[in-house]
DNA sequence: GTCTATACGATGATAGAC
DNA sequence: GTCTATCATCGTATAGAC
């Protein structure tokens, strides 16, 4: 009536209690209660509830990753085959599309969204030493694949610039399930491809810009 | 020896612990501590832990968008004097250079913004709306502003891309204390007004870019 | 109106028996 | 590995002194 472990079934309760109602405004009584095991497990098995929330999140951005990962290899390969420069617009898709059309693909996407956005505004959180440990080769790659596409372009102020672009993608990530401030006449329901375009349009104009 | 009143003195000690060393890992207990004051001063002048956080942030908020608010004044006038539409550039930078150069001239101020992006990440956080509160009548106005001065633009594509460049500034308000991710031969010391620059100049291609 | 002292229920964590 | 019992600490509420 119980098949998996207990270490499972800790993450899958975790993850949803905290992502619905905030990390701190989750017990570690209620999920205990909600997985079915006994309230001294977390502590065994996670050593802390901080440390149970970075195992949740590890969890999902590992596998995210892997993606994007996989499509740079893909742009690099397309780029070397016929000796160019990778292609910006390409190399950028393969960076945001993984993460957008996650609210496709996976189930319980908006969970590990809104649990990023938390671990991310701790101040002295260990969990942002997490996303960021795993961010940090992706986030250098991407700079460097972005200096080839843009030669031209001061490595300074590519830099700056790729840092305006993630902080795009990453208020969009945050905002995506609650809507914002809606102006007269403006709907927020959009298509995933086009919002992912719109993004690339903006973010390509963006980098590309004259100084 | 203790002149300013009890209220004074617990907004400014619940300011510095809430930014320091995160909202929920800060104790009541340690804050009217550090202003003593006691215990129950707390819920008898805010009410709850969370309405100290909210009025803790108010106090700066409300300064801030007034000085925005005057800018966009200003911008609105030099369009309507010479008859034209609001210069695009004056509007963002009105909007842009209040939040960077707080850094510049307030005390507190990397504070305030470690605060504003904790507020932001919690799912049910009644400091959300109070931030939201605040900031809608702003974005709003932007909105327009930003229509005007790009009568081409359909609003749809401008309130995404307005969505997208509220995220660029957001995260660098978030992350201008602690350095990010730093590539080889990158240093991200900078100067405010060139920093400035460089995010109207994004911001701008951003918004201007062709479809 | 303000401030103080004190108490209550719930929480995260731990120790030790099984 | 799992459980029960227990601890210090948390946010909150209240009764009563100035």
């Amino acid at each position: 009536m119980r098949p998996p472990d207990t270490k499972q079934r800790l993450l899958d309760a975790a993850e949803q209690l905290f992502a619905l109602r905030g990390f701190h405004a989750t017990s570690l009584r209620a999920i205990t209660q909600a997985a079915e095991v006994n309230l001294a497990a977390v502590n065994y098995h996670f050593g802390s509830k901080e440390a149970l929330l970075d195992a949740v999140m590890a969890r999902s951005l590992g596998p995210l990753n892997q993606v994007r990962s996989g499509r740079l290899d893909e742009v690099e390969r397309d780029a070397a085959a016929e000796n160019r420069a990778p292609d910006l617009r390409a190399l950028w898709r393969a960076f945001v599309e993984p993460t957008l059309s996650m609210r496709r693909h996976e189930t319980g996407a908006e969970h590990f969204l809104s649990l990023v956005g938390q671990a991310l505004a701790q101040p002295h959180g260990a969990v942002m030493e997490v996303f960021m440990r795993q961010m940090t080769p992706m986030f250098l790659r991407l700079f460097e694949l972005t200096c080839l596409a843009l030669p031209e372009m001061p490595r300074q102020l590519l830099f700056w610039r790729m840092h305006f672009a993630v902080g795009s993608l990453s208020h969009l990530m945050r905002c995506n399930d609650q809507s914002p401030v809606l102006p007269a006449g403006i709907t927020a329901e959009i298509d995933v491809d086009t919002l992912t375009d719109m993004l690339l349009d903006y973010t390509l104009a963006g980098l590309e810009a004259p100084r």
